[in-house]
DNA sequence: CGCGGGTTTGATGATGCTCAAGCCCGGTGG
DNA sequence: CCACCGGGCTTGAGCATCATCAAACCCGCG
């Protein structure tokens, strides 16, 4: 599972194996079954999570109850409350599995320390911010200027290896539709091809 | 105007003078007139932008015509369109002036050789990026789970520096909703307090 | 004084939400 | 092996929000 971790690495860095070895004892193994928390509202974030397999999401529950899914994290992606993270403020967000995962674990102190002992990890995590960054911007620009099918298709084609995983009513959360306009519009796009 | 930098980036990180005059002539000024572009959509964006003064924005032309705006940077901001930036492929994106402005820009290269002889800068641009995320992370919870008129509150809320430099339609704009809409939230806000 | 950009106001219509019911399918227990 | 249950998806009807189009207004500036 540290091999996954590896290969990401070194597609940003050239990381050697010796200083790979100094990278892996900052970040501890966790499996997590199915509808299982990595993290709950109001709980302070103390790890990222890297995905080495499975299926997480992180979500926010609004005053009327409904949640609403700010990110999906498969194979190869990291994830976290960044903002409580950082700051040690307490989560505004909930993180579960959608699958049975397994999980590389590592906290705000001994990132920082890793980062310290081997430079080329924080080079990598400034370039692994960068690319979130661009992703952020595209998905917000669908967002704000695609209608309801845009944004599903938008979806469908940037994450078909997520959308496989995840059910549709958490796709539409994702989106900021309620399942029956996903549904419809899935129903439409059909009809049309 | 360097001052101001780099008091941003004692912000982040103990960089000392000697540091920061390595740091130096890797930015070079620039002043734009108000309506002036920094970038047009097609081109390769060669440079980020800091911002010492006055306001830009960048923004997204759909196929109607319609302007999306997708960042304000008044003083202290960086803005670019970090996937042409990155990439080197043309940007979607168009970056103007809103108000006459002055700019320190740095090329991808020389950002490359910078970290690379401070890598304090690295890390500065690490924790920016960081910052940024949650930034684009709390903006999105915005966008998707409130109406027009929270959006607008949380808008003026957190951006009360920029809602004064920025003209009406360019907030509905950035916010998603129609200018009539934003007049309208406007106005049955200002009734009710 | 008149022009023009930006904002406001009104009328109309579309998109997408809510509520409610029915359906499909896989899992469980009799 | 089949009946039943429940979660998720679909379908329908009515409704709210917001966009669009159009006109009027306001105000700074040439």
């Amino acid at each position: 599972m540290y091999e996954l971790l590896y290969n990401n690495i070194i597609k940003k860095v050239d990381l050697t194996r010796e200083e790979f070895e100094e990278v892996k004892p900052f970040y501890t193994p966790k499996k997590l079954k199915r509808k299982q928390f990595l993290l709950q509202e109001g709980d302070v974030c103390k790890y990222t999570a890297f995905v080495c397999d499975g299926c997480l999401r992180s979500y926010t529950v609004d005053a009327d109850g409904n949640e609403h899914i700010l990110q999906f994290a498969i194979a190869n992606w990291f994830i976290s409350d960044m903002n409580s993270f950082l700051t040690g403020e307490p989560a505004t967000q909930f993180i579960d599995a959608i699958a049975d995962s397994t999980l590389l674990l590592c906290n705000r102190i001994d990132s920082d320390i890793m980062m310290k002992k081997v430079p080329k990890m924080e080079t990598y995590f400034r370039i692994l911010g960068q690319h979130h960054i661009v992703a952020a911007q595209k998905r917000l620009s669908s967002t704000i200027m695609h209608t309801a099918e845009q944004k599903y298709l938008d979806f469908i084609k940037r994450y078909a290896d997520i959308s496989q995983h995840v059910p549709q009513h958490m796709i539409a959360s994702y989106l900021g539709i309620s399942p029956e306009t996903l549904s419809r519009v899935r129903k439409q796009f059909s009809e049309k091809q």
